[in-house]
DNA sequence: TTAAAATTGACAGGTACCTGTCAATTTTGA
DNA sequence: TCAAAATTGACAGGTACCTGTCAATTTTAA
């Protein structure tokens, strides 16, 4: 077993810092979501949406996620009254969503929340080191993802 | 709605950077851990187990999920062969958690990969940077959990 | 000492992800 | 041009979390 070197040792409680930060950070934003009626995971599909009516696979890649679980969160927004599918004229396979009226009301509130909650975050730190702190990340990022998996590629779906 | 300011955006930036990150390092922990029949989740458990015959309740308690979860999970393990339920002769509603000795070959075997896995890591980062970083996320942690949400209290259960 | 409170395991059911497969429908490239 | 490849939605089923509830069994405090 490979001796543990005090970079070893830092970067295991990087990882640890990440897996309980990433809870808080769920959780508040569940918070934030939940008085609109919302979840996290509905919240951001909504986002996602109100930029213009867009595809479910449209969605599930530029959230990073794979269609089925997008299509699950999409169609209980639907059935709550968030999105309403549309068909497109252009593609027949293709339903695209829209917001609804009470969808945009809902993302509108959360998002206001959220920027009252963020900024009170922020004015809390020391922005020369929250910018070190994610620079920091995003090369931690890159790292993890540098080294391809050998052997499988990506995959089409 | 708020306008955004610096560090509103920077913080923004932080929080989209932990997602990212809390999802690429749970890849890579079930990648060490599935050439031993292991997920990452059952890793955890393995491992609180490994340090003395312990309770669900407890392994719950050390890992700051529900009974329940861990129920399922060690549930799953016993069921593999990788550990086993016995009797607490002290507690009769209590029956503890024990590593087979397959439950043993396989945690130590992540182990061993997971050492390997974060050395690599750790020896490719300046050791400053990441210390300030670990800082720097813990700051951003204990000011999640500053302020208790007002109303109600901790849960008993 | 004993009644209230807490703990434990078990069961039911929900959310948000995942994989794999299928048929229908574009899109592509030889 | 037209067959192969890719995309899309839908369905089935799995993992890892969650909440709420229940009965059995400690633990506690009056």
């Amino acid at each position: 077993m490979a001796r543990w070197t005090e970079a070893g040792r830092s970067f295991t409680d990087l990882i640890l810092e990440v897996f309980r930060l990433n809870g808080l950070l769920l959780e508040a934003g569940d918070h934030l979501a939940a008085p609109s009626g919302l979840t996290s995971a509905r919240w951001q599909v909504l986002g996602v949406a109100d930029h213009g009516p867009v595809t479910v696979a449209q969605v599930a890649r530029t959230m990073g996620l794979r269609r089925q679980s997008v299509q699950q969160t999409a169609d209980a927004l639907a059935r709550d009254g968030f999105l309403a599918f549309v068909d497109d004229p252009d593609d027949r396979r293709a339903r695209r969503i829209a917001l609804t009226a009470a969808g945009r009301r809902a993302l509108r509130a959360v998002e206001a929340r959220h920027a009252v909650w963020v900024e009170g975050l922020a004015a809390r730190v020391d922005l020369r080191a929250l910018r070190a702190t994610v620079a920091a990340l995003r090369d931690a990022t890159s790292l993890l993802q540098s080294p391809p998996p050998r052997g499988r590629r990506r995959r089409k779906d």
